[in-house]
RNA sequence: GGAGAGAUGGCCGAGUCCGGCUGAAGGCGCUCGCCUCGAAAGCGAGUAGGCAGGAAGCCCCUGCCUCGUGGGUUCGAAUCCCACUCUCUCCGCCA
């Protein structure tokens, strides 16, 4: 969320950042409950300031054996106006934090204005489309042809948008998984976390999942957690309420998770295949920075990411998000979207964001420049690194031959124990 | 799931039974001085966060809030009452 003093301060400024997104919302409630709030704490600090003076003067009048009875009298509809004042001031204060998080960050200056994903900006491509001497089929097609991806049986034991892998299928969403981990790690400088896939309710707040978008996750009946979307959630939520020694900075996790996703608005997008499921798997990267360090590091997280499509030689593009497309928390994302011959498009398959103190905020996340310095918010990223299952789709189908047959990248043989095809 | 113990500042740890200069003793750590060629030891000083005001963007002053969280009792609560959360020990169960 913004700052509420922020908010205050530049009422336009945040007016106009969220007519770029594109988004409906006024700040005039803002501003009479802001405003409201101020007068009455005014007024209730006075009298609590009075109530902990005579308090004293009882305390004094109580030990000299005086009696005390009348002006205990008197305090006592003093405490009365206070507890009315002080609820008041809370149901104040309860709408002023509704309103606030349902703001969303202010993008960046670097973020093209537009209105939606056809206004994104290309920045950079890399490796050709793949061309085929033959036509080439969809991954959906690939996987059940080979017996390793199975959307049936996924339908009958669970429902929908679930898959089961089999066989060399299984295999490769691992290696894909132990591939990208290892390399974060140990090529990158990222420390490996593996987090609880449920979380509650002040992780999913911390990281702008809550209360906003609560029709696209799934809840546990009865209970107040969460499957997480993403392991951006648990991750980021490590140092949530904490305050970091600056020279711990920066940080960077990269963490394997399963991700669920109700996707309330998806109904009949991308119906097929592995593309967009209620179950998937990605490896995520997660860094905590300097303020000033955060848009650099937002480059290198993208470099990082873009380097695992570079070693399983996949061609993908780089796009900005335009202000429009721009996530609720994201202050800038570039999306990495990889070549998918069945779409004939590229699709997206990682998106890395700065948060700059947005989640930071919501979080209580902090550090602390210099030992003697006062705390300030750090800034907080993330991106996939890359999402497993629409990498496996990928490579089904950039990799597969005329005989029927996925190649295996080469990167990926080890982890394979060695398999180079995958055949029937 | 059952029984018990506990949660206090960066950390350890008093205070809770008997509510009133305790935002909190003491110790450790850390920061800055003194000392030293330098270091250690020793000595001295300083060391939570938030909110609202103050011709005040950083500094400073005043007030208010915070002793796991949320309620309650009271003129007044770290201290009393209730609910919840988490941690630890024992038992049961399990991978």
């Amino acid at each position: 969320m913004l700052d509420l003093k922020f908010v205050r301060n530049n009422p336009e400024l945040v007016q106009e950042a969220l007519q770029k997104r594109g988004v409906d919302i006024t700040l005039s409630e803002f501003q009479e409950v802001d405003a409201r709030r101020r007068e009455l704490i005014q007024e209730v600090e006075q009298l609590k300031s009075q109530r902990n003076k005579v308090s004293q003067e009882v305390a004094a009048k109580k030990k000299a054996g005086e009696d005390a009875g009348e002006i205990i009298a008197e305090m006592k509809a003093v405490s009365q106006k206070i507890k009315e004042l002080d609820d008041e001031v809370k149901g104040l204060e309860q709408r002023l934090q509704e309103i606030l998080l349902g703001i969303p960050n202010i993008p960046h200056d670097s973020v093209p204005v537009g209105k939606d994903d056809s206004d994104n900006l290309e920045v950079r491509t890399w490796g050709e489309p793949t061309r085929f001497s033959f036509d080439p089929k969809p991954h959906w097609e690939i996987g059940e042809d080979l017996d390793i991806l199975s959307f049936a049986q996924g339908a009958k034991i669970t429902g929908a948008r679930f898959t089961v892998y089999r066989g060399l299928g299984a295999r490769l969403e691992r290696a894909v998984i132990n591939f990208m981990l290892d390399l974060h790690t140990r090529e990158h400088g990222y420390k490996e976390i593996f987090p609880p896939f449920i979380v509650n309710s002040d992780s999913m707040i911390g990281t702008g999942q809550l209360p906003k978008f609560a029709a696209d996750m799934f809840k546990l009946e009865g209970l107040d957690y969460y499957l997480i979307p993403t392991a951006e959630v648990p991750v980021t939520n490590l140092h949530r309420e904490e305050i970091l020694p600056g020279e711990e900075l920066p940080i960077y996790y990269a963490a394997y998770s399963g991700c669920f996703r109700a996707e309330a608005g998806a109904a009949g997008r991308d119906t097929r295949g592995l593309i967009r499921q209620h179950q998937f798997n990605k490896v995520e990267l997660v860094k905590f920075t300097r303020p000033e360090d955060s848009y650099a590091e937002l480059e290198k997280l993208t470099n990082n990411a873009e380097r695992v499509l570079q070693l399983l030689e996949l061609p993908y593009r780089v796009v900005t998000l335009c202000t429009g497309d721009l996530g609720f928390s994201s202050a800038k994302t570039y999306d990495i979207e990889v070549w998918l011959p069945s779409y004939q498009a590229y699709k997206e398959i990682s998106s890395c964001s700065n948060f700059e103190d947005f989640q930071a905020r919501r979080a209580q996340i902090r550090y602390r420049p210099h030992p003697k310095a006062k705390a300030e918010y750090v800034h907080t990223l993330n991106g996939s690194g890359l999402a497993v299952g629409r990498t496996v789709a990928a490579i089904l189908e950039n990799y597969q031959q005329e005989d029927g047959t996925v190649a295996v990248p080469r990167v990926l043989q080890p982890y394979m124990g060695g398999v180079k095809v995958i055949g029937k």
